[in-house]
DNA sequence: ACCAAGTCTGAGCAATTGCTCAGGTCGTTG
DNA sequence: CAACGACCTGAGCAATTGCTCAGACTTGGT
């Protein structure tokens, strides 16, 4: 039984190439044209294949953007999980790595296609499964960073499991909006940087080496 | 000179009405269909008009949209505006406070239609003219709340204009993945708490009444 | 060389949809 | 009442687009 979003799998080499292309292709032009102006012909043309081709493979549209999305997420997965399963290290990781470690791994999954991840999750329509796949494995994270903090003596918070979603959601929401509209021009580091102190001291945090005793802002 | 999002004036009582229905059944439509598959004629039946008085009063379709979209920023500049201006006061407000009032407006500012201020930022596609007023008032917002944050003597912070823009950015974003996706149903006091506690005590923050003086990161 | 299965082609069908326009209805003014 | 303009109607046009199908080309095994 071929995989729901597959119309016939390729057995020889040359049509696995050409199911390649066609979902590479189909990135690049939902990422250019969003979902509804990325035509099926285009995506074809664009793969260098013939639209009859096409619907050999997948059976439908979304079945493409279905692809795409299994293919971004198994990356994301890819690159994530081994990285929150480090939180269940004994010692437990420092807030201020952990969460510079993560950052810096969101960033790297977005920095190039910044507007592919939105477009799949907030523009197009992606079958429940997908979106339930992504919950769950926002969820499973969220569990995770709640068991962290609680064995973190470093950290005191009331509600573990609320503010792990909120650690989980900010981290990702954050790294978005930084890509697609960052307010200075690519300094990622100072990003990080300044995420990070605000997460783990908050609005009190980022305590300069020997500060003077006296009340003052920053800088 | 009409606006351009307007085809003609309407100059007595029932056509501003028709207007008025027009807006509303455009809002709903979209919430309900998307941008997409929310068509005109549909929008037309829901007003209770028909398709081409809705075309007397709007060039196209994404002229619907633009008024649809400046209404909803409207009624969001109203409810926040004012409130960043407290940011300016002298005393300035304490943190905790002036972000829990924010967050509340922002919560009340999308208990209803909650899929509509997604789709008009992220799915749909607004003209430039409308994006760039959103990106320069959020800039305005993290403007003031840079100032905040400097004049704030119990605030210390490396970045001010950085963080500020984490601020903004980090209470838009949660507070619409809170809505949109809640992690335990409707509880919004717990998430204001929470949310008010990481981002002003960060990780070591929410101090119980008394505790006890063992080791501890927080403040 | 031959053939069966795998692979590819692309003109065109069916359905959708944004939008027009010729003409109708209603309210207001002289 | 008459007439003018504001307002409204809705069948249907033009263009787009997802997708099909009948047949041609390629490959690998015998």
């Amino acid at each position: 039984m071929p995989s729901p979003t597959r119309r016939r799998r390729p057995s020889q080499g040359r049509s696995r190439a050409t199911v390649e292309a066609l979902v590479e292709a189909a990135a690049q032009v939902f990422e250019r044209h969003g979902y509804a102006a990325g035509t099926t012909n285009r995506i074809a043309e664009r793969a260098g294949v013939s639209i009859g081709t096409l619907y050999q493979y997948f059976a439908d549209k979304d079945a493409l953007l279905v692809a795409v999305a299994e293919e971004h997420l198994r990356r994301g997965a890819a690159a994530l999980v081994p990285l929150v399963a480090t939180l269940a290290d004994d010692p437990p990781p420092a807030p201020a790595a952990a969460l510079g470690d993560l950052l810096r791994a969101m960033l790297a999954l977005h920095v190039d296609r910044p507007r592919l991840h939105r477009l799949l999750f907030e523009e197009a329509p992606l079958p429940e499964r997908i979106v339930d796949g992504v919950v769950a494995l926002e969820a499973e994270f969220a569990g995770r960073v709640a068991d962290w903090l609680r064995r973190s003596p470093s950290v005191t918070v009331d509600d573990a499991d609320t503010t792990a979603w909120l650690l989980v959601q900010a981290i990702e929401g954050l790294v978005h909006r930084w890509v697609i509209h960052p307010p200075t021009a690519g300094d990622d580091e100072r990003f990080v940087a300044a995420t990070v102190a605000l997460l783990t001291h908050g609005l009190g945090g980022a305590v300069r080496p020997a500060p003077r005793t006296t009340a003052g802002g920053g800088r």
